[in-house]
DNA sequence: CCCTAATTTTGCGGACCACGCACTTTTTTG
DNA sequence: CAAAAAAGTGCGTGGTCCGCAAAATTAGGG
């Protein structure tokens, strides 16, 4: 490892961060390895070397364990995006706040695709998984009000939810296709928010025509 | 009551539907009037005069329950959403659609609106709120890209994510504002999101300013 | 009307998990 | 280096989820 930038912070509070880093990655791992039923804490704990018991001081279930991640990986974005030049169209400013943070780790891991695929099928964890994009999609909505100087609360609430679900539908597409690329998809997806959603708004219905395969309001999602 | 219509479905079908409905009014009204922390799978199940393990045949868990009625309430969408005219806008489609599902039951209740408040902050209640709230944008998506007749397929889920987007939000607005209704401040959602939301990109910041309060990446949502 | 087969409900038991509390160990600070 | 603050740990409790097999309920002929 290169060597780290000299104790910033508290030692204490490295600690911390690395405790809770290390036990994000091994519940990821082993839940990629086995499948999240069949990790118990205690393995999660085990793995770090540390008590059960302190696996719940950092989190309070293996769902928000694996899922933090996801927090974690937008930690850069506010200051990606308040770094944005002054006069750029807001939706140029956020695209390339969104866009640059997902290029930072580059396209995601193309091996696991099946794993996360069944990763994903995990009732709770997908409640988890929605539920740290939320809590993104809040920080997310404060920086864009900044931003955008005090423009309608309401407003960049929607933006920010809209945004994190172009993010959200671009990930499942990636995991759910073989061959598409995550980021440009993105792209994709950003540009027809900010336009309307053009690409869809042109067709009106051929025809209904008969029914096809119709999905109950039951379980399945992704 | 009106008299029910004759039994279309099988006695033993109705019975289970009247035993799921009535589970998941218990759970919610248990909720509202003692917070979801107070109440045990055991209490909902004793309300209804049924099993605990009975309850378990039904939901996998009381916070499923609560959330189930989310998916109820969007049932009728997709017909909604079919029986609009056939040369009509796709957004306008949509908006109608939507607007239409949830002014049939008036404006929700304000008298709980604390109790919803509070009942929201639950962390467990949001993942499953959010997870009926992407079950429900699934079948959107579908009927979407039926009525849109074969339009791409990302962009219909894209745009189902959206509205349920602008659902949340108004939504979470609605409960935690006092005066503001829910209904117009969705209608107004809806249309910003289908003209690229213009009411935002018109303002670039005026200055960036020293920070104002900013909310870490912590557990707070609402 | 009754009998049989399918379906549901239920009780039991096991595995696991979240968390409060008190205690030990480690880090910080003066 | 001692005292204080904070994090880690062990234990006990209450609760959830679910598999399994027995009991109750319903459906559909004879």
């Amino acid at each position: 490892m290169p060597p780290e930038e000299p104790p910033k912070l508290t030692l204490r509070e490295r600690k911390k961060r690395e405790a809770r880093r290390a036990l994000a990655q091994a519940a990821l791992r082993l839940s990629m390895d086995r499948g999240l039923e069949n990790v118990r804490v205690e393995d999660i704990a085990a793995e770090v070397g540390v008590s059960p018991r302190t696996f719940n001081n950092y989190f309070s279930s293996k769902e928000q364990a694996v899922c933090s991640m996801v927090v974690d990986r937008h930690e850069g974005m506010r200051e990606a995006l308040l770094a944005r030049p002054e006069g750029e169209p807001l939706w140029e400013s956020v695209k390339q706040a969104v866009v640059e943070q997902y290029s930072r780790e580059g396209e995601p891991d193309r091996a696991y695709v099946a794993r996360i695929r069944e990763l994903m099928g995990q009732l709770m964890l997908r409640g988890e998984f929605l539920n740290a994009h939320a809590a993104v999609e809040r920080v997310l909505a404060e920086t864009i009000a900044k931003r955008a100087g005090g423009a309608d609360h309401l407003l960049c609430r929607l933006m920010a939810s809209t945004v994190e679900s172009a993010v959200r539908v671009a990930f499942v597409n990636w995991f759910m296709t073989e061959g598409e690329p995550f980021l440009p998809t993105l792209e994709r997806l950003l540009d027809e928010l900010a336009a309307g959603m053009p690409g869809l708004t042109g067709g009106t219905a051929p025809s209904p025509g008969p029914n096809t395969t119709t999905t109950s309001l039951g379980e399945p999602l992704c």
